[in-house]
DNA sequence: TGCAACTATATTGTGTGCAATTTAATTGTG
DNA sequence: CACAATTAAATTGCACACAATATAGTTGCA
């Protein structure tokens, strides 16, 4: 009743042949990826006044809570790997938001330090989550649905 | 009652200091964002198949649905400008799956034609979105009902 | 009709995401 | 203790997204 419920045969030929699910129209996820796509350039003109990418944003929140995390670390968190965060990081601490030191015990680690001005910038952040809410326009109870559907969409395919 | 609900000073003043909005954990936006690249991800393995990235595929069910459609439309449909879809057209031109023409009447517009194996293709796709729907898990309510707020969400902030 | 305003696409440059690989350091095991 | 296996980051290569700009082609209107 939950896990196969989804994949009963005959419903998916069904819906398939008779309600076109190869049209864009009916795709879950591409509104979830339109949406994405929208909140990253919903996000760009109100993080510009801080000089953040939106990845760079969530890093910064990330040191905000966690400061002297490590790169493995940080990408548990925010779902990237290496690949993506090391030149992301490069880039903050070139912008002098933080610091990049080797583990004194494990030297393959990168711990992640804020520096003054990483630590200051949290002040200038903190109405950014409010000017997002009242961008939505949606209600609190809906982006709550949201959120939590998202999160459990993100371990199912995981 | 309905815009400016989510705005109140109050209610924002609070929220901000005493529930953490800085906190990765009560991001909204991030839950989308981490949602839409695991979409990706989880593409990948059942694109691959078919020689397609998600964005390809994107396209290649505007123009099942659309053949013939110029940039300008296709990029109405997928929220997506001519610096994205422009060099992502030319890789399907390569692989072989469309012809790229100028308009007979507008030599400005170019009409994305398929080819016979872009044509073809569609039935090597026809159980895809069956596929991802299983390997979301998730009740088909759910998934209606995400759908929904993320184009409502889309509306809102584009 | 001339030509400025507009439109569709293409180009350039920057910053992700991520698979695959490499490099360097650490750990477990015989 | 040697050394294979493991681990953390970094690197490489490719494909997006998208802002800003450039290039043509078209249209409106004085």
């Amino acid at each position: 009743m939950t896990d196969m419920q989804a994949c009963d045969a005959t419903k998916a030929d069904l819906a398939a042949t008779e309600t076109g699910e190869l049209l864009l129209q009916n795709q879950v996820c591409f509104s979830l990826y339109s949406a994405a796509n929208a909140i990253v350039r919903a996000y760009r003109p109100v993080l510009d006044a801080i000089d953040l990418t939106y990845p760079q944003y969530l890093a910064m929140l990330v040191l905000w809570a966690n400061d002297g995390i490590n790169v493995k670390d940080m990408g548990t968190q925010l779902h990237l790997d290496s690949g993506t965060l090391t030149p992301l990081l490069k880039r903050l601490e070139t912008k002098g938001l933080l610091d990049r030191r080797r583990g004194a015990n494990d030297e393959r680690v990168r711990e992640i330090w804020l520096t003054q001005a990483g630590k200051k910038l949290k002040e200038q952040a903190r109405d950014i989550p409010n000017t997002m809410f009242c961008k939505s326009e949606l209600p609190l109870e809906e982006l709550i649905a949201l959120k939590a559907t998202c999160d459990k969409l993100l371990s199912k395919i995981t």
